[in-house]
DNA sequence: TATAGACTTAGAATAATTCTAGGTCTAACC
DNA sequence: GGTTAGACCTAGAATTATTCTAAGTCTATA
């Protein structure tokens, strides 16, 4: 019998969690999310295609881009929003805040600061609240 | 006499607002500058392009964007990232946070939320709080 | 008035992302 | 088992926002 590439459980664990989400699982999202579910991080667009693509180019860059969204539609992961012109997917959905170190490019998960609603102003009529995102900015310190 | 393209105390005050923070008041730095600090506004690059070149194109692009990143970090402008790609140019410079109509692309400042220092995690060691960015999503809610 | 350095500019270049249009796969049905 | 509609994937072109380049212009100071 063959080696599988990797183990079938797991395999069929993130099948699972993709149909969980109305995910049709294909073989190309299936590399993504074994490269994604793995643990807990953060990814560029870019990180994704290098990691799921290791010696040999096997999926497009267009499939990443069309899965990241895809995924981040159904749930599965979210995105963050710390510099123009780079997106962050973040396969933490717990609620969460971050530091995001401006000299190093690094976002570091801190548990979430938790506005209360109440502290917030009335929102526009016909508005209702989506999320709120906290971006905790840092640099290095004058030693 | 001609009667000026706009008063003479604007521009002496825009001038001297540009000195006190250390911009050399150029014609086309005020030209710009007389769009944005007209009263507090958020705007994008291309809102400020549009705006300074009424009929005819006087300010070119680059200048466009060298100024604002001039004045962004000169401290006379912040920067507030919302959605990947496209910066808004904040003229309020307030302590204050935001809420960002994910349908309409509208940003609308709100009082700040005011997270303590106290309220965070222990940054980094070698890193110092720069900023703490709060962006309030709001969508339309169904009727 | 001369001049170094600061400033401005058109247009090219870059980077991230999206689009296009045609080929491939697959689930459902015969 | 064979068909087929629709979902999916892909290379490469296109788009968008922004930055870079290189050369000309302005201006403060001597
Ligand atoms: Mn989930
Ligand atoms: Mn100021
Ligand atoms: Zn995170
Ligand atoms: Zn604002």
């Amino acid at each position: 019998m063959d080696t599988p590439e990797y183990p079938a459980i797991d395999r069929e664990a993130l099948t699972r969690r993709l149909r969980t989400h109305g995910v049709t699982p294909t073989s190309q999202r299936l590399d993504i999310a074994r490269e994604l579910f793995e643990k807990p991080a953060h990814f560029s667009a870019e990180d994704v295609y290098e990691r799921v693509n290791g010696v040999e180019a096997a999926v497009s860059k267009a499939t990443i881009y069309n899965t990241l969204g895809l995924f981040v539609a159904k749930g599965l992961l979210r995105q963050v929003f710390v510099e123009p012109g780079k997106v962050i997917y973040d396969t933490n959905l717990d609620d969460h805040d971050h530091f995001y170190d401006e000299d190093s490019g690094t976002l570091i998960d801190i548990g979430s600061v938790g506005i209360a609603a109440a502290a917030l102003p009335p929102l526009p009529s016909g508005t209702a609240l989506d999320r709120v995102d906290v971006i905790v900015r840092i640099r290095r310190s004058q030693p």
